[in-house]
DNA sequence: TCTATTAATCGTAATATTGCAATGTATTAA
DNA sequence: TTAATACATTGCAATATTACGATTAATAGA
């Protein structure tokens, strides 16, 4: 095993679980930040930020890129990543929605 | 390795990717929706309304219950479980900080 | 062309996660 | 007391993730 049975999950909730999924790493997370912090960030920059070496980071950022959260654009020698703020918004909807499903009527029930 | 370097993080960086990993995976968002649709759900029948093997289950929902997000209580051979809605108000200030960075004034840059 | 710079990719070791059969535990009912 | 029920725990196999050294690819400048 070790093998997730997305087949018996339905389609949202294999999507929120990859959204999640993505930010289940600090070294994510922190890219994120710095994306939103400064405009244009070069992955060297990011490198020296965050504490990982470039090929780590590098994968980070692949797995960001894959989900369409960011985009990074060749510029020279250096490539400069930014997020995708069209689909970070789409994103953001479909997490909102899951994370504040009605608590209100909700009782401590146990 | 295979092991997350956390001390290189900050703190709030660390309790999101914290949270986001427990999200990561559909059957423990397939939980938290059932247990938002109705009121209080036993163990028993999340496994058949998902469809993972008990054990499976009690997995998952012991790592919501470590994370707080989830209270169970035993009520006779069964056991109730339900959301704890003040950690769940808590966690979702939390993320929702994050996934709202403000986005308004950045143009796609690269 | 040659060299330096920047970042992606490859390969791999260490560790984590997922899923379940088997078993253990606690409670209820007979 | 015994049997049944509902869950938790244990142990383990299969797979995924993380991190990084070594290498490769692409571009810029001398």
């Amino acid at each position: 095993m070790g093998l997730v049975k997305t087949e018996i999950f339905d389609e949202l909730q294999n999507e929120i679980a990859l959204f999640a999924k993505v930010f289940g790493h600090p070294a994510r997370v922190a890219i994120l930040q710095q994306l939103f912090k400064i405009d244009a960030c070069y992955c060297g920059d990011l490198v020296s930020e965050i504490g990982l070496a470039q090929p780590t980071i590098s994968q980070h950022l692949k797995e960001l890129k894959l989900l369409g959260l960011i985009k990074g654009n060749v510029e020279g020698t250096s490539v400069c990543y930014c997020i995708d703020t069209e689909n970070w918004t789409k994103m953001k909807d479909t997490m909102w929605q899951f994370l504040n499903q009605d608590i209100s009527k909700k009782e401590d029930c146990c």
